[in-house]
DNA sequence: AGCACGCCGACT
DNA sequence: GTCGGCGTGCTC
């Protein structure tokens, strides 16, 4: 018996099986998906085996395979396929493609054991005649209980314990036990759904064995989550499974808590925040269908369930479902394949669709459901406010609109959130007289000022320096910090409001691990007045006393070089103007920019996302932008420049003479062209139909696979570009 | 990925 | 003459 293995190493030469024979031990246990140790060359590696021979003429020595890992294959056929899938899209190797579906401990990876736990408990395995009276205590406590935990056990007495094992009277039993303890606090709240609600949920659940893809388009407040739930309980009264897919941080433990509440032990969760023996055990519990239901973030995709209902994905529009590393793949790309193969629903729900998902309902590819209600019935009141006009005033920072409000509701004991964009470049130091930036050397971008330790460094490779205190393209002292950070802002507020109690939450104070979830959870009891934060305070957040929502850099993030920005910058401010006033008290939006009258802008104002569509499709119109075509990005690096500008070039001359109907844009530069002295050059293409490109890039993949000085990536639908 | 093999420069 | 630089090739 033979079996064709595919090795841990993600190298591209090693994209391939390797022959390997199976001593008679292991013969009825091997498995295709199994893991198996071999010796690979001078070591010994972990992979998986893809394929089992019982004869093999082989022109070569066969080494055996050294041990099988696993009782159970960890790869079912479903996801040996979808890694095949996966491997086509992505242009990455097979084994990174399966490593990816994996939680850590069950990865193909020698040196990566993840013990489960067990606890130790004591039974009774037969009568003893004339025990002691202690003894009699212990074999009279088994009798009744059936089994004790170990500790318990001793602690009726210890000798006796010891004795009654060695004459084998009792016995030891291991029984394991899941690291992720039970959280389900919350009562669940008997919601009664609107009209909206419920048309959706009976659209959706009249329909759960076709593969339908819906578009739920719901405001913010709209009670989708409510909606999700109801999906899901039709689900589970078929006996089947779903996969329930949030971004990373909108995942918190009151999210979590609410889905327990109605599901109790019917739920594993999935994501980055758990330790790999969490994120193994909950993994275990869908294995052996003790859950029907998941929910995690962009990897859950990959749930291995056997009999899938429905997949939801919240907060569609989300960058997070794009994975920015290798295998580059987009978790609603895998959730349509799964439910097409399984012929489920998909449900795509965000208040904010994105371009592409909105067109594609629009144009009846997806089916579009709405909820244009907020469950307490009122939007929250939208201010904009001209900086220009504001600093004409004298006032920088705050706009005396968004200052007295800030006043009144510090008055009336409400809560306030303050956004600023970190986009903004904020911390980085220039000259006021000459606009001289400093960069770093080896990479290229601007380097942030770091108030801790007075130094410049680079955020890419971490070089650092002393500060400038002289501007040595012009020689001028005016060389300042610019802009300003969410710590000065949170300066500047003590400043003001001295008596009232400020936290923060950026990158800074939520580092540790739990950081994050602490401040909203000290927020949310009424410890603090106003929170202060950068993007991450956007999403999710629902505080009833929240009844005023500030932004101090509206139009930061138009500043993006990225043709999404302005979406995004629609997306940023709806969403956070969507955390004001969720409660019974109205709630009212400020937002401060120096270009109020840009549409992703002022139609916030009225939550009106159709007219901005309609203006974002325009623009994307003229300037041949998805959802007018598709983009995929060639992404080149190396050492030496003039071999990857060569290379780039003999790619462009090969796509000039093999395609039709594409559009190709550089090789350029990307906004940062050179980290840790290697270079990095990128060609853009523009396209109606994949399949004008597709064997293209099949061929431009093979060609350069192996290439040593320049490295060839191809990244389809990119987000960054 | 890692390791061996192999072919040219500066050294006891 | 040798030690060692890292380019090339192979791993069942």
């Amino acid at each position: 018996m033979y079996v064709e293995v595919l090795v841990e190493i993600k190298a591209k030469q090693l994209d391939k099986t390797f022959t390997y024979k199976v001593p008679k031990e292991y013969q009825k246990d091997v498995k295709v998906g199994s893991r198996v140790l071999v010796s690979f060359g001078k070591k010994q590696l972990e992979g998986f085996v893809l394929k089992i021979n019982f004869n093999k003429q082989l022109d070569y020595p066969v080494k055996d395979i050294l041990s099988l890992i696993d009782k159970e294959p960890v790869l079912n056929e479903e996801m040996l396929e979808l890694g095949v899938f996966l491997k086509k899209k992505t242009f990455s190797t097979l084994i990174s493609c399966y490593q990816s579906m994996l939680p850590t401990a069950l990865k193909a990876k020698k040196n990566t054991v993840v013990a489960k736990k067990y606890t130790t408990y004591v039974v009774l395995k037969q009568d003893l005649e004339n025990p002691t009276p202690k003894q009699l205590l212990l074999i009279n406590a088994l009798k009744e209980k059936g089994k004790l935990l170990k500790k318990d056990a001793q602690e009726i007495s210890l000798y006796a314990y010891k004795t009654l094992l060695e004459k084998n009277i009792i016995e030891e039993e291991k029984e394991e036990y899941y690291r992720l303890e039970e959280t389900s606090v919350k009562k669940d709240k008997n919601v009664i759904l609107n009209e909206e609600q419920e048309a959706v949920v009976k659209e959706v659940t009249s329909n759960l064995h076709t593969f339908t893809p819906y578009l739920l388009f719901g405001v913010t407040g709209s009670g989708k989550t409510e909606v999700y739930m109801n999906i899901l309980k039709e689900v589970l009264k078929e006996k089947k499974q779903a996969i329930v897919l949030v971004p990373e941080i909108s995942l918190t433990p009151q999210f979590v808590a609410t889905f327990k509440a109605r599901f109790q032990n019917e739920i594993a969760i999935l994501h980055s925040a758990l330790s790999d023996g969490e994120k193994y055990d909950e993994w275990r519990k869908i294995t052996r269908k003790e859950v029907s239901i998941v929910i995690g973030a962009r990897s859950a995709i990959f749930a291995p369930f056997t009999n899938l209902g429905c997949i939801i994905i919240d907060e569609e529009h989300s960058s997070t479902y794009k994975q920015e590393n290798t295998p580059r793949y987009n978790a609603i790309d895998i959730a349509l394949y799964r439910a097409k193969k399984n012929n489920i629903p998909v449900i795509l729900g965000s208040a904010t669709p994105s371009l592409e998902n909105y067109t594609k309902a629009k144009l009846g590819k997806y089916h579009l459901l709405t909820l244009k209600k907020r469950v307490n019935d009122t939007m929250p009141k939208v201010t904009l406010i001209d900086m220009k006009e504001s600093i004409k005033q004298g006032n920088r920072l705050f706009s005396k609109e968004l200052y007295e409000k800030i006043v009144q509701r510090l008055n009336n004991k409400e809560q306030t959130i303050l956004l600023l964009n970190r986009r903004g470049y904020s911390t980085i130091i220039s000259c006021n007289e000459c606009g001289y930036t400093e960069k770093c050397p080896h990479c290229d971008i601007p380097l942030t000022y770091h108030k801790t330790s007075n130094t410049e460094r680079c955020h890419y490779c971490g070089y650092g320096r002393g500060k400038l205190r002289i501007c040595p393209d012009c020689g001028s002292n005016e060389i300042n910090q610019f802009g300003l950070g969410t710590q000065r802002l949170e300066e500047e507020l003590i400043k003001m409001f001295p008596s009232s109690r400020i936290v923060r939450m950026d990158v800074d104070t939520t580092s540790k691990k739990g950081a994050h979830q602490k401040i909203i959870d000290d927020f949310g009891k009424g410890n603090y007045d106003i929170l202060v934060g950068t993007q991450m305070i956007a999403k999710g957040l629902d505080f009833p006393n929240v009844t005023l929502v500030g932004v101090l850099n509206g139009d930061a993030t138009l500043n993006i070089p990225d043709f999404r920005s302005g979406e995004r910058t629609y997306q940023l401010l709806s969403q956070v103007a969507g955390r004001s006033g969720r409660g019974e008290k109205k709630g009212e939006v400020v937002i401060q920019a120096f270009n109020i009258e840009h549409y992703s802008i002022d139609t916030v104002k009225y939550h009106d996302f159709e007219k901005f569509y309609d203006e974002e499709v325009k623009i994307r119109k003229k300037l041949s932008y998805p959802p007018y075509c598709y983009l995929s990005l060639i992404k080149l690096q190396g050492r030496d420049e003039r071999r990857v500008d060569e290379i780039s070039i003999q790619i462009r001359r090969y796509l000039e003479s093999n395609t039709s109907h594409v559009l190709i844009l550089g090789p350029s530069n990307p906004t940062v062209y050179k980290i840790n002295n290697i270079y990095y050059k990128q060609i853009l293409l523009k396209y109606k139909k994949l399949e004008d490109i597709f064997s293209c890039f099949e061929d431009i993949y093979e060609q350069y696979k192996l290439n040593k000085d320049v490295f060839v990536e191809i990244d389809l639908n990119p987000i960054k570009i």
